[in-house]
Parts: C-alpha cells; structure tokens; sequence
DNA sequence: CCTCCGATGTAACTTTATAACATTCGCCCG
DNA sequence: CGGGCGAATGTTATAAAGTTACATCGGAGG
C-alpha cells in the first residue's frame, strides 16, 4: 500500500501532470473535460485539502465561470464519477484524485488540525471486510475508508 | 470479524436489551440518561435502518419531546459520543449501536435500495491501514469505513 | 437544415447542522 | 436555608450543503 503521504513537494508540476492525465483519459473515453470541469480539478489540485462545494463554487464565481450551486456540483459530480476527484464523507468536501485513470480503492488520512489529506490505496475487499460481507450475504459495491487524526505537521505543534 | 447481518431477529428484546445495556452503562460511568436521550435510542433501535437527524425530529414533536433541531442534534451526540450510536457519514444519518458499552471499531454494511445499515466489528487499527498510516507519519484516532451494496434481500427483487 | 443529446445558466427550494442565548433543575458548599 | 455552579433543555435564528426544475446553448449526425 503505497502513500502520497504529507511532505512538501512540487506543486506545479502536481497540477500540470494531474490535468494532464485526465485530458488524456477524457480523449481516450470520449469524455468532456471542458472549462468548467477542468477549472474545478485546478482548484482541487492546488490543495492538498478537501474543499467544500461552495468554496469551489466561490472561485468560479470571481472568475466568471458560473455562480450556482449547480455548476459546482455538476462539476464535481462528473470528477468523482470517473474517478478523478473523491468526497470525504467526514468532511462533506471533495479533493483531487492522487492516482486519476488508475483502478481505485482509496483510503483517506485526514487531519483534523488542519484538514489535509492524503490518499492511500489499498487492494479493493481486503480480506476481513469481504469475509464479513459474504458471512453477511452482503454485496459491496463501493467501500469508504476515512481515518482521521493527526498528520506529522500538526503532531508537533500540539495546541499552538 | 462477527457481523450482525440483515436476519429478521426477535425486535422487541432487541429494544429492550439496548436501553437496558446503555442504561446499567451510564448508572455506572456517572452519564445521564435522560428522557430525550433515552427516546432517542428507543427511536433508533426500532430501525435497523439510519435516521436522519430530522426524521427522529419528527418523532420526538409528535410526542411533545422538543421540536427544534437542537434538541435531536444533542440527544445525538450524547449518543454518538459514548459509543450508543453511530453516525453514517454517507447517508448523514444515525444508528443504534449493536455492541453498546464495548471497545469500537466499527465497519457498516449500507444497502443502497433499502439503506437497512449492518454492524460488523473488525479489530482496531489493521494491518494495512494502520501500516500506511505510520509510513505517512500520521496518527489515526478514529476510521470510518463504510461499504455500500446490496443487502440479501435486495439482491432478490433486483429492479422490482 | 433539423433534431437530439450532453453541457450550461439560473431561480427557487430542501435538507442538514450550528450558533447564541435564555431557562430550568439537581446538587454541593457554606 | 440559600446561593451558586454545571449539565441539560428550550427557543430563535441562521449557516452550510445539496437538489429540483426548467430554460438555453452548441456540436454530431441524419
């Protein structure tokens, strides 16, 4: 199970190579990565964060790029069905995929300090949990996995 | 890993050993159990479904226990936070706990069609995540893992 | 050219959750 | 006794998150 984990990185070419991928797929799966869809990934992308729907929202509006609800959701929706955004349940915010295109069953570290997150993959109806569903006669479609805690930044700085 | 599963079972002791379970618990631990609190429970754990905050709301004015949403929302986190419910993050709605009182570490079996929620434990912190957790430097306090599916039932009335 | 479909624009609204402040009640201390 | 403290409750208002419904636009294909 490898990590993107919380050290500094680059960011540009975070973006760059993020949008990249998914303007790949999209051409491949005939898909539309148009404007409003590419600006809300950007957005995504710049944070290592969850951003809430509004606060999304809120950019695209002092950029023009549509100012209800709808949009944002609409955009969103489309990142999370094909894979290249995800929601935090915990958080009711969304944030970039860290590996757009690939399969995926993602596990999320959030902080509670200061809301990063980070994704983790790990193989999909890992053993315990298949085995409780199938004793359960249970079919699972879609596993959420959302630890919360602290990341190593916030450790240090207890209460500050 | 034992599981609850979706098996019709006798309800009514199935109340009554809840109420009676977090009671002798709050007696013991100095917590109170208070008519509204104690409502709340009765309400919960007549379903083995999630309740929205609003829906047990609804409940409580009928029967003139308190009709604005504070009054749900503590009676919740009463609950929440001593381990007597739980909270679905996926359906932003509630549920009685199964194990009452004991160690948590939760994992729920949500069927989309019916949003009937089962409990099933697994041990804390396994072997997977807990490893990428300490690769990433992050200190996990609390997991939510939800799997969303189809429960036995249906899954034989596929579209009914 | 027309029509169909997917994407967008916009208004209005619902659902979920919290903030803030007043009130009540039991209990302990003096 | 009675004053004061803390926990629980009552109530008003408002914030935050998400959806419905319907009009419009623009390209792909007959």
């Amino acid at each position: 199970m490898d990590s993107i984990g919380f050290e500094p990185h680059d960011h540009s070419s975070c973006i760059h190579d993020g949008i990249a991928a998914v303007d790949t797929y999209c051409r491949s799966n005939g898909l539309q990565f148009t404007p409003v869809r590419r600006r809300v990934l950007e957005i995504l992308l710049q944070e290592h964060r969850a951003l809430g729907a509004y606060e999304i929202l809120d950019r695209l509006r002092e950029e023009g790029l549509g100012s209800q609800p709808p949009v944002a959701y609409r955009a969103l929706d489309f990142l999370v069905k094909n894979g290249f955004a995800h929601k935090i349940e915990r958080l009711n915010a969304f944030i970039a995929c860290t590996h757009p295109g690939e399969s995926h069953a993602p596990v999320f570290l959030i902080c509670r300090a200061c809301d990063a997150v980070a994704e983790a993959q790990r193989e999909p109806t890992q053993g315990q949990l298949g085995q409780a569903a199938r004793d359960a006669g249970f079919m699972i479609e879609r596993t959420v996995i959302e630890a919360e805690g602290l990341c190593p930044k916030c450790q240090e700085k207890p209460a500050a």
